[in-house]
DNA sequence: CGGCAAACCTGCGAGC
DNA sequence: TGCTCGCAGGTTTGCC
């Protein structure tokens, strides 16, 4: 899926399509998603105006003027398209469309179906079950080396893993996690609880860095990921290990010329999913 | 609590 | 051509 690039970059594409507009339709074609779309979903939103257009982590939150708000997850394969009236037939995995009073449409396509829609009352939004308990926004001002190190204190899993969980860090998924770690120079098997000090610095930088490169880039374009307006994110063409197996690693060039063996990147699994690294720059 | 595998679902590319 | 296998940006659940 879109990680926190990806969905930051479909929120800014979308904003300008439905912040302020009224839904004057709703369609949903199937409600099975990760979890079901809840009962009279179309009928909760027709006629709604949308009021603001946010982001807790991977989820989009689409404010309504009646206090509620939607919770809305791509998860891995979701995407977000926008459309003129009238709006092309609906493929296979169109499954939801929100039509404004401009006439466009907005159609969420999953093919996979592992994300997620919810309504909630925006007063009881943190005490969601799907974002209660998420960590800190790594852009917000709440995220730095020390409140890094504070949420990996103690932990004995590998920092990969550690990444990789929510409650650490919010909007991390398998690519940023493989690319922060390489810029920071910290290895994907070190134990978490030894990131403190300098290196949690370091480590909370890079990861701020490489989001926002990713966001500026208009995120990452693997297999689904569009940006709301069509166009293709092109951060993948700055990925310095995440699907680079195999090839020299961009931090030790001097080392290819040199012949060494062990300079490159490699992939290994690591609670079930890929982790590219370097295993010479990251320690 | 920690760690890991499996589960949810479809599509795509590689290899035979 | 057609099949099987492995893999994919996420998250939850259940088991040891």
């Amino acid at each position: 899926m879109p990680e926190l690039p990806e969905v930051e970059t479909v929120r800014r594409g979308l904003c300008p399509v439905l912040e302020g507009r009224t839904l004057v339709q709703v369609v949903t074609r199937r409600l099975d998603l990760r979890w079901p779309i809840p009962a009279n979903f179309g009928e909760r939103l027709t006629g709604r105006r949308i009021i603001g257009l946010g982001r807790r982590s991977k989820y989009l939150l689409l404010s309504l003027d009646d206090g509620m708000v939607v919770l809305w997850h791509l998860g891995m394969s979701g995407r977000m398209t926008i459309h003129d009236e009238p709006p092309p037939p609906p493929g296979p995995h169109d499954h939801v469309d929100l039509v404004t009073d401009t006439g466009r449409t907005v159609r969420f396509t999953d093919p996979r179906r592992f994300g997620s829609i919810d309504l909630t009352d925006a007063l009881l939004l943190e005490n969601h079950p799907r974002l209660a308990g998420l960590g800190p926004e790594p852009l917000g001002n709440q995220f730095d080396g020390a409140a890094l190190a504070a949420a990996l204190a103690g932990r004995q899993s590998p920092l990969k893993t550690a990444l990789l969980d929510q409650r650490v860090v919010a909007g991390l998924g398998n690519i940023y996690v493989c690319e922060s770690l390489f810029l920071a120079g910290l290895s994907p098997f070190r134990r978490a609880g030894t990131v403190v000090g300098r290196r949690a610095e370091r480590l909370a930088a890079a990861i701020r860095q490489v989001l926002n490169d990713a966001i500026a880039a208009g995120g990452s374009s693997l297999r689904d990921h569009r940006q709301a307006n069509g166009e293709l994110g092109y951060f993948q063409h700055h990925f310095a290990v995440y699907g680079r197996a195999g090839e020299a690693c961009p931090g030790c060039n001097c080392a290819a010329a040199t012949g060494d063996r062990q300079a490159g990147i490699t992939r290994r699994v690591q609670g079930g999913r890929s982790t590219f690294f370097c295993s010479r720059r990251q320690r």
